[in-house]
DNA sequence: AAATAAATTTAGATTAGTCTAAAAATAGGT
DNA sequence: ACCTATTTTTAGACTAATCTAAATTTATTT
C-alpha cells in the first residue's frame, strides 16, 4: 500500500500536529525526519497527491481523514510490537524502539490483529503510551508530568515523555519504573529540582527528569 | 547491513544452488526473482563488489563464505517467524509465507536469538524445512518422496516440496498433514497414481501430489 | 512601506533498483 | 569451421527518495 518512508511521514505528521494544531511547518517536520526541508517538501507533495494529507503551498501541511487512520494503523502496530518484545522476549524497554520502527511497516491486518488477541489486548506501551484498538480509538488517561505535582502530593509513575534509551536507562538505574508510587517531599524553587520518596527511598531528581516523567494522581 | 533486495538475491541464490552446484545462471536467477536477465545481471555486479557472490561473466554466480551465512541468516528468521504466526498465532500453514517474506528482512541479531528461544529452539518451519541454528548449522533429515516407497511401505509425513497455499490447502482439504503415517495400498503404473492409507481413510493421489510430500521411513 | 530575515519551494543531480532494446558472447548443430 | 539460437551483458531510460544550491514567498523589523 504505502512505502515506509510513506508511513514515516505521516506518523511524524501525526506526532506534530498535537503540538501544532493549525498545521505542521515545513521546517518542523524535516527536523522530526532528520532531513532536509527540500526532500519534505517533495514527499509532502506526494502525499498530497495520494490524499493522505491537505497541503497549500507554504501553509503547511495536515493529515487527511485517510491519512490520520493510516498513521494510527503505524502507531498501533509499533507499540503492540514494543509491547511483544518486552513482554514475550523480555527485552528492556530502552531496547525496543529501533526494531519496532521497523516492525511497524509489516504489512497484514491479520497479523497486527491476532497479535493484538495474542498480547491480551493492551491498553499501553512499555513507555505508558497508549495503543489504538483496531477501530483506532486510544484510551486517554488524565495523567500530568511529575514536575507539576507540589510538595506532599504523590501520585503513580504511568510513563515517560522522553523515551530515549539514555533517559530509560537513568531511569533503571535508579529504581524509577511504571507503576511505582511517587511522593514529593521537597521542591526546589532555585533549581526545579525535587526530592522524591520512591519506594522508601528518598532520592533528589533535576527538573529535566520531573519534566518526562508522566504522573497519575489518585 | 544490506538491502531487502540483496537479501533476497541472496536466498535466491541459495536455494537455486541446491539445484545448480556448478553455478546459478542469470536466466535462472531471473525467473526465481521473477524479474529480468538485465536486472539480474545490475545485481549480481553490484554483490560481487560487496563480495558477497564469485562472479566471473558469461559463468553464473556462486553465494561467497559471507553470501552463504547473510542467506542462511534471512532463512533462518524467515522459518522462525512461520514458527511463529502458526504456534503463537494460530496462522494456518498456508498463510505464513508471505509475512515471512516480509519478516524475514528485521535486522536485530538479539531479536532473532531471543525469538528462537521463545519459540523453545524449533528445529523444523511448519513446511518441514530445517530451521538453522544461531551458527547457521542445518539439521539434515533422512525423507524422500512419497512417489518413490513401493507398496506395501509405510512413512511419516515430514514435510512439503511444494509448499504453495493452493497445494497446502488440497492437503488440509483431504486431512493430510505433518506427522501422519502414510501406507501405500496400490500404486498404479499408468498414471504414477496411488492408493495411500492416512488415519484409517483410503485415499486416491496422483503423482503430482505424491512426488511434492517428503515421507520419512522407519 | 521598504528592507531584511526566515521559511519554503524549485531546479538539477545522485543512488538503488528496475525496465526495454540492442549488442556481444557462448553453445549447439550441421 | 560456420551458422544459428540462446544466453548474457550493455546502453539508456524511468521512478522513488534523497541532496545542494538557487529562487521565491512569507514574516519581521525598522
Ligand atoms: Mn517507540
Ligand atoms: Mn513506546
Ligand atoms: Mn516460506
Ligand atoms: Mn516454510
Amino acid at each position: 500500500m504505502f512505502s515506509f518512508s510513506e508511513e514515516n511521514y505521516l506518523k511524524a505528521i501525526f506526532h506534530l500536529e498535537r503540538k501544532y494544531q493549525a498545521g505542521v511547518s515545513t521546517n518542523a517536520l524535516a527536523e522530526e525526519m532528520e532531513t532536509k526541508a527540500s526532500s519534505v517538501t517533495d514527499m509532502i507533495k506526494k502525499l498530497s497527491e495520494k490524499e493522505l494529507v491537505i497541503y497549500k503551498k507554504y501553509q503547511g501541511v495536515k493529515l487527511s481523514e485517510l491519512g490520520n487512520k493510516t498513521a494510527i494503523k503505524v502507531i498501533r502496530k509499533h507499540r503492540l510490537w514494543e509491547y511483544f518484545l518486552v513482554e514475550k522476549l523480555d527485552f528492556n524497554w530502552d531496547e525496543v524502539h529501533d526494531i519496532a520502527e521497523q516492525l511497524e511497516h509489516i504489512k497484514s491486518e491479520k497479523l497486527t490483529q491476532e497479535l493484538d488477541k495474542f498480547l491480551g489486548f493492551p491498553k499501553r506501551d512499555p513507555h505508558g503510551d497508549p495503543i489504538p484498538d483496531a477501530q483506532g480509538n486510544f484510551s486517554v488517561a488524565n495523567k500530568m508530568l511529575l514536575a507539576e505535582l507540589d510538595k506532599a502530593e504523590k501520585g503513580i509513575c504511568v510513563g515517560v515523555k522522553d523515551s530515549s534509551s539514555e533517559f530509560l536507562r537513568f531511569l533503571d538505574k535508579n529504581n524509577i519504573s511504571l507503576g511505582k508510587e511517587i511522593k514529593v517531599l521537597e521542591k526546589e524553587a532555585f533549581d526545579g529540582s525535587m526530592l522524591i520518596l520512591i519506594e522508601e527511598r528518598e532520592l533528589r531528581i533535576s527538573q529535566l527528569i520531573s519534566n518526562n516523567l508522566y504522573i497519575k494522581t489518585q
